[in-house]
DNA sequence: ATTACACAACTACAATTGTAGTTTTTATAA
DNA sequence: TTATAAAAACTACAATTGTAGTTGTGTAAT
């Protein structure tokens, strides 16, 4: 199991979204320009195939379903791509979008309490 | 001007740190096992031509080194990525860390100090 | 019933990415 | 000067990913 392809990973958003879902749905669950219908089911059959998706067979077609959640998805590929990108640190992570204000001291400052009062 | 391969962004990982290289330092500076060194110079010719890197005349050989630094490749296509997984609130990405204790409540409250100073 | 249509599985192909053999160039040693 | 070897550009091909036409199946309207 390796990491998603940008068209696969909007595919899997839509699907997670979702929870359970026809290939229709998914489509439409897709930002604009939307792929031709058959387009996704063809990515959804091969995410399938790759361990990423389930389905149940619902009459004559499928209804899918993630096998891996997003954050088992973030854990599993996501960290070790902001690990690589900021030499192992989280901390770096961190650090980088604060000072890009993409997170402000009060969100942090609100994460820290929302910690400590679940160590609590 | 898309997001980087799995191992695209190897390569790219391995020039960013050297700075300007050529195709064997960069190799070198992969992690095992290592691709053929023809499979590296491939890749980073690719690479050139989709306006990742560029190269400079030594000699009978290129060498080359990035035009996108980390940051801005950070910015333009981590960023997204990061928000698209978590809602787009870079707030959640910090908590998700901060809960699977990659970031300790130490560590953020440093980041809280070091902006803080900046700012006067 | 018959036709029309929507959905998506199946199939085929194009584009991209991953891989490495072949060749060329240059430097060094016999 | 002519082997020899190292580096990497050039070339070719395989695997994966992106795309959509074709076909089969169920549903609804005539």
């Amino acid at each position: 199991m390796k990491r998603l392809s940008e068209k696969e990973e909007a595919i899997m958003q839509s699907v997670w979204k979702l929870k359970k879902a026809f290939v229709k749905e998914v489509r439409d669950g897709l930002p604009d320009p939307k792929p031709h219908i058959n387009t996704v089911a063809t990515m959804m059959r091969r995410l399938a195939d790759k361990g990423f998706l389930k389905f149940e067979d619902f009459g004559s077609t499928y209804r899918y379903a993630a096998i891996i959640s997003k954050m088992e998805y973030t854990r599993k590929f996501v960290r070790p791509l902001l690990a690589g990108l900021f030499g192992n640190s989280m901390k770096n992570v961190v650090s980088f979008f604060a000072e890009e204000d993409e997170v402000s001291l009060d969100e942090l400052k609100e994460i820290i309490k929302m910690i400590e009062d679940k160590n609590k």
